[in-house]
DNA sequence: GTTGAGCGTT
């Protein structure tokens, strides 16, 4: 009965995750929740009489329906009060728990050699784990490597251990830290719109729409012409677009960082025609206002 | 063709 793993997803539909059994062919509901933060049991869809059933739990340990976990898919169970927030009132912690607690982020590279290619570190860095994006900064001229990259990893663990040492890659001494532009302002403006930023000039408004609809309903793509690498997403759900903030996702393979949308301003003189001095005052003064006057930025 | 701490064509 050992190495046996047995299949559980969020919900019958979602693609169901393998958790790993115990040696007397018990789960441990702490590895379920490894993988299910907040989860409290199991459930599963009896093939006779169709009706789901519960997995019985005893101090923790989930025991094998007919001592026999078969090719079922379990279900993961959440306290009630969980579940009505996840699915009613807080849909920012739905989307993340959706994607998981431990949200890996982008880490600079720095110190590579001018020779080093994205090849020579997804090769590098696969051997600590799934890798799924690396870059290597150029000059946009020459096409030198400036020295430095980025690499992120599908888990966590593999991000801390990455970061916790040094890297010899082609013979230099590397480091990976967590970038400086993580930052989030503390009290985030309630905003529907969140900026997109290093856009590439492929990505599509179908393509953005087609991505963040998975997030939530998407009520407007803007992309400037001519391409500026940035793009604007609007929500129709404020806690969609607030839960997003701060993360780096993939898009086309490229990694994209989601901040707040900065209120536009440049129609401050149409709203404030007859303020005295220039309009840098004014603008600065309308930036100190934004919690005041949310509906100024649409 | 050069360099060696840094921060990703907002």
């Amino acid at each position: 009965m050992s190495e046996l793993y047995i299949r559980v997803a969020e919900d019958e539909n979602e693609e169901p995750m393998e958790i790993p059994s115990e040696d007397d062919g018990t789960v441990l509901l702490s590895s379920v929740a490894a993988q299910f933060p907040g989860a409290c049991g199991l459930r599963y869809r009896n093939p006779e009489s169709q009706c789901m059933r519960g997995v019985r739990l005893v101090e923790g340990v989930l025991h094998a329906p007919e001592n026999d976990w078969g090719n079922l898919v379990y279900v993961v169970n959440y306290p009630k009060d969980n579940k009505r927030k996840m699915e009613e009132i807080d849909a920012a912690s739905a989307v993340k728990i959706k994607r998981g607690f431990q949200k890996t982020s982008d880490l600079i590279v720095l110190g590579l050699p001018w020779k080093t290619t994205e090849q020579d570190l997804k090769d590098y860095f696969s051997t600590f784990g799934e890798v799924i994006m690396v870059q290597v900064k150029r000059d946009v001229k020459t096409g030198n490597s400036k020295g430095f990259g980025f690499v992120r990893f599908t888990d966590y663990e593999t991000q801390t251990k990455v970061i916790a040492q040094r890297h010899m890659i082609d013979g230099r001494w590397c480091d990976c830290k967590l970038p400086n532009s993580k930052a989030c302002p503390d009290e985030p403006m309630r905003s529907r719109k969140i900026f997109v930023g290093r856009c590439t000039e492929d990505m599509t408004t179908d393509d953005l729409r087609q991505y963040f609809m998975q997030y939530g309903e998407v009520t407007d793509v803007f992309i400037p012409k001519p391409f500026r690498a940035f793009a604007f997403v609007t929500f129709a759900d404020d806690q969609v677009a607030q839960a997003l903030c701060g993360e780096d996702l993939i898009i086309k393979g490229i990694s994209v960082h989601i901040s707040n949308a900065e209120p536009k301003h440049n129609n401050i003189r149409q709203l404030f025609p007859n303020f005295p001095g220039g309009s840098a005052s004014l603008a600065a003064m309308f930036d100190r206002s934004q919690y005041q006057f949310p509906s100024f930025h649409v």
